[in-house]
RNA sequence: GCGGGAGUAGCUCAGUCGGUAGAGCAUCAGCCUUCCAAGCUGAGGGUCGCGGAUUCGAGUUCCGUCUCCCGCUCCA
């Protein structure tokens, strides 16, 4: 089957199988905004104290906090998201493409740069030993008519930059008489500006109200409070403050499911350490953090790093763990050497010291910092796209079967086990019931007594529930049951005052996080 | 935003030339009692995405609009 295919039948599975719905799916629907439905919350929450525990309960020196989404406004000025998410965009009519307008008119700027040094290096080899470059540089014609048109583009363009000038940006692609690299037709649209971040209004009463953005990343709420943290808990670096919450990103298309959603959850943890030592450290949380994705057991050649050749204006490494969806290999997690960047800008808008004594080396620093930041919905999409099966089976009498079954880690499942009486009546509603009521301190049960057991397992499978317990004739008589394993559709019979210890051993986490 | 595709029951879909809504599965109730879906009987569920136009009459024709899916740029 095609893979697209097989991702349109996994949407659809999330939705009829309460994982995932659409929001305000009553009234049309809200664009790249998802629910999650009452399987889809348990396998969320499962998802999040997989990679809580991992870090927090894992490392004595990595501590969690929740910060609040809105935040003083002036963070994201220091952060450089007022700035550097405000792109200006514009498209080709004929070849389609969009481009960042400020980059086309920056690579045009830089062949006026190149054509400059091509001339020095031409003008180098004819003058050889003789040459005298600076002279060169300020007398030549040809590299006096070049930087006169740079500089005189340059002064335009930072004008218009600085005003958000976007009218003024499409004339300056008009005039500099810029193409599109693919069509290599001037049929340019209006230049657009897309917001990343989400802006409310802080206060009551409209006036005097606050300018607040719903916070585009959690990283930052790391890092205004890492002198609480860093003193109140009396850490020493190298240390890390991990956090789970909700950012909220404008995106210029936000589509491919739960993959791109405007509203999303995130996982990130910010590892504090000493100058100098950030590369190290940088490829330490590079594969702690595959050995994290690669314990599931979903096949280590459906992952693999990329490595950032372009950085973010406050990075100096940066990688991504790809998975292959069903839709291609796509990023779930970055890790990313934040430098001091982050600490530093903050300590210049906030006039705030952020730093660390250090007493091996007897002096203060800013901390640089490594970020491993994961999506909790792309890790949802990863773990369900690679748990979804459709079997194709042949039954005992030989004729075909099929079954759709999520396999599901048993740690992750929403449902650990169903408890089904054999048939409806002689007592075996009641004795399931009652397993049930033993169990559910535990687990999440489920009782199911309706249509044929073949049936019911079915069900279980497509919503993944590892653990099929089966109350028959023999149970009144030696206190047993039939244990059914999901992805076998083996089973066992067990002694019922054994569930218990049974099924706690196979959805631990413990074997998981021992594995890292 | 641009281009392509699609909206009919919870799901998958049919619906002829324009004549007032249909199947399978699912759900619920009952029967049956059986260890791997699809046995029997019955029931509930639809302003056909929304608005307008044409028409005696629109799921069907026309116009507009919304939403979803795919591709292009950004990112977790």
């Amino acid at each position: 089957m095609a893979q697209e295919d097989i991702f349109k039948k996994l949407v659809s599975h999330c939705k009829e199988y309460g994982y995932v719905f659409q929001s305000s799916e009553i009234y049309d629907g809200l664009g790249a905004v998802y629910d999650y439905g009452q399987y889809g919350v348990e396998l969320k929450n499962n998802i999040k104290k997989y990679w809580w525990d991992s870090m927090v309960l894992l490392h004595e020196n990595i501590v969690g906090i929740d910060s609040a989404i809105f935040m003083h406004p002036t963070i994201w000025k220091a952060s450089g998201h007022v700035d550097a998410f405000n792109d200006p965009l514009i498209d080709n009519k004929d070849s389609k493409k969009r481009y960042r307008a400020d980059v086309l008119i920056e690579e045009h700027m830089a062949k006026y740069e190149d054509k400059i040094e091509k001339e020095v290096e031409k003008a180098r080899s004819r003058f050889g030993e003789s040459f005298d470059e600076p002279l060169f540089r300020s007398t030549n014609p040809k590299i006096l008519e070049a930087k006169e048109k740079y500089d005189a583009l340059h002064t335009r363009f930072a004008a218009a930059m600085q005003n958000s000038d976007l009218n003024e940006l499409r004339q300056i692609i008009i005039d500099s008489e810029i193409a599109c690299p693919i069509s290599g037709t001037r049929n340019w649209t209006e230049v657009r500006q897309f917001n990343l971040m989400f802006a409310t209004e802080m206060g009551s009463t409209s006036e005097g109200a606050l300018k607040v953005y719903l916070r585009p990343e959690t990283a930052q709420g790391i890092f205004v409070n890492f002198l609480n943290v860093q003193k109140t808990g009396r850490m020493r670096l190298p240390f890390g403050i991990a956090q789970i919450g909700k950012a909220f990103r404008n995106e210029i298309v936000a589509r491919q499911f739960i993959f791109r959603m405007r509203e999303f959850e995130q996982m990130e943890m910010q590892f504090f350490v000493q100058p100098g030592t950030e590369l190290d450290w940088f490829e330490h949380w590079k594969n702690l953090r595959m050995k994290w994705h690669q314990a599931l057991g979903f096949g280590e050649s459906n992952y693999r790093f990329h490595d950032h050749e372009k950085l973010a204006h406050y990075a100096n490494a940066a990688a991504d763990i790809e998975y292959r969806f069903p839709f291609g290999f796509k990023e779930v997690e970055g890790i990313h050497s934040r430098t001091d960047f982050d600490l530093k800008q903050h300590q210049e808008y906030s006039g705030k010291k952020m730093q660390f004594f250090d007493p091996e080396r007897n002096e203060s620093y800013v901390p640089y910092v490594i970020e491993t930041s994961i999506g909790v919905d792309r890790m949802f999409l990863q773990v369900v796209s690679a748990s979804y099966y459709e079997e194709d089976l042949t039954k005992e009498d030989g004729t075909p079967d099929s079954r759709v079954v999520l396999r599901l880690p048993a740690f992750l499942a929403p449902v650990k086990l169903a408890v089904l009486p054999l048939v409806k009546k002689d007592g075996l509603p009641e004795i399931s019931r009652k397993i049930i009521d033993e169990l559910k301190f535990d687990f999440n049960c489920q009782y199911d007594e309706k249509d044929s057991i073949g049936k019911r397992y079915r069900r279980q499978d497509a919503i993944g529930t590892p653990y099929c317990i089966t109350v028959d004739y023999q149970t009144p008589e030696d206190q047993t049951v039939t244990i059914r394993y999901r992805d076998s559709m083996e089973q066992e019979r067990i002694p019922v005052t054994r569930l218990r210890d049974i099924i706690a051993d196979k959805v631990n986490l413990r074997e998981l996080l021992r594995k890292l």
